[in-house]
DNA sequence: TCTGGGGTCCTAGGACCC
DNA sequence: TCTGGGGTCCTAGGACCC
């Protein structure tokens, strides 16, 4: 029997938390955006849109199009809160639930849905719903698989509900571009359309009547997009927390450099920071990369196996140190990113618990916090305060 | 005023072993 | 004494997504 798979996507999601804090913004071109040297449109809204603002726009670019926009700086701590509201509310209709990103989630409503007469009603009672206790607003694809329950949630914005089973998919999919096949994107469209697949009906007929060559062009998605399209492809929902293969951090520097002295602190940092979010998430790994970007924007990355597996910042900076000396000294980049990888889990750590990222917030602050009163302490050589969460209550706002 | 930062997955080529 | 070939691992680069 198929399953019944739901795609949830909050629409303009940024943006509609912003609303909540400031109803003012309703109807209103905001864009959501980084500011800075280098900042770019996270998201922006409906009305933005209309004026040709997209995600990805570096913000001056945008302010450009749309010269009464309001911008406003990323929240993330807020958007985090009201993402987390969003997944409580989805569990209390089912525990089979896998979180894609902040936004967006699949959910298997097989048995939920089965019995259902009208099943498009339920979910716009859910919509509704959600829409009352959050003040979010999200557009819902149903379908027998991921795939097409992705789709499906794309198809229809904002607040829609698509179905897509049996027949659906010919209607409403394949007349849809290539580009909007979920996993090819700007490089791999304009290439298939070259070669007379413009539509995602196109591919499904070259998939089936193609010769050879053909077949050679399609590579991998030739294998892949049939089984996709005709509802076979993955119905299978990851319910376990999400599990990191690899941690990293990277940032535009301030200004173009070129020499080790001009990038050693803000090195130093991604160092710190990656080594404290490996150890929050128990992992060592045993490859450490380091990229950068030139001025051409062109990304370099080179890899190093370590000896042993390492969470510790003082080896991260050191081999850091050592990558970035090596290959990139003398080289004019506007960005540098370390990422720790290939995580080896240590058999006593393989037991501990994850905690959530809301939790880490919390947790990144009580240790900067700790390490003040640590520092504190010893100044005074007697303790005052053991730890920073003896200074206020928790999360709950128990004491 | 010229283009973020977090990830995952895939591919291709080289090294190495048998 | 003229370059096989399968398997695996490693690294670099790229495509894609949010």
């Amino acid at each position: 029997m198929n399953k019944i798979i739901l795609h949830i996507d909050l629409n303009q999601f940024f943006v509609r938390c912003e609303q909540l804090k400031n109803p003012k913004l309703e109807g209103k071109p905001v864009i959501i955006g980084h500011s800075g040297r280098s900042g770019i449109v996270s998201t922006c809204s409906y009305e933005a849109r209309k004026y040709g603002v997209s995600s990805g726009m570096p913000t001056f670019k945008a302010l450009r199009c749309c010269p009464n926009a309001i911008l406003i700086d990323c929240d993330y701590e807020y958007y985090k809160r009201k993402s987390d509201e969003f997944f409580a509310f989805l569990r209390r209709y089912t525990e089979k639930i896998e979180i894609a990103s902040i936004d967006e989630c699949y959910l298997d409503f097989t048995s939920i849905l089965s019995d259902v007469s009208d099943q498009y009603n339920y979910l716009l009672n859910l919509q509704l719903t959600l829409r009352k206790q959050t003040g979010l607003n999200c557009s819902i694809g149903v379908a027998p698989t991921k795939f097409l329950a992705k789709m499906g949630s794309d198809l229809k914005k904002p607040n829609g509900i698509t179905f897509l089973f049996g027949d659906d998919i010919q209607k409403k999919l394949y007349p849809l571009p290539i580009g909007a096949f979920f996993g090819i994107g700007k490089k791999s469209a304009p290439r298939l359309e070259q070669i007379g697949i413009k539509t995602i009906g196109d591919l499904a007929n070259a998939i089936e009547h193609g010769d050879e060559n053909t077949k050679r062009q399609l590579g991998r998605l030739y294998w892949t997009a049939d089984d996709w399209i005709h509802g076979r492809g993955n119905d299978e929902l990851d319910l376990t927390d999400w599990d990191p293969k690899s941690l990293g951090h990277s940032t535009t520097l301030d200004k173009d450099c070129s020499t080790f002295e001009e990038i050693s602190s803000a090195l130093s940092e991604l160092c710190s920071m990656v080594s404290s979010r490996a150890k929050r998430y128990k992992k060592r790994g045993l490859t450490l990369s380091l990229v950068v970007k030139d001025t051409g924007f062109k990304l370099h990355n080179k890899t190093i196996t370590l000896k042993d597996p390492t969470n510790e910042e003082s080896i991260i900076y050191d081999e850091a140190c050592r990558l970035y000396k090596e290959n990139y000294e003398g080289l004019v980049i506007r960005l540098i990113g370390v990422t720790l990888g290939k995580f080896i889990v240590l058999k006593e750590e393989k037991e501990a618990t994850q905690m959530n990222l809301w939790n880490y917030e919390q947790f990144e602050k009580n240790d900067k916090t700790n390490k003040l009163i640590k520092d504190l302490n010893s100044l005074l050589s007697k303790p005052l305060i053991k730890k920073a969460s003896d200074l206020k209550g928790d999360k709950n706002g128990n004491k």
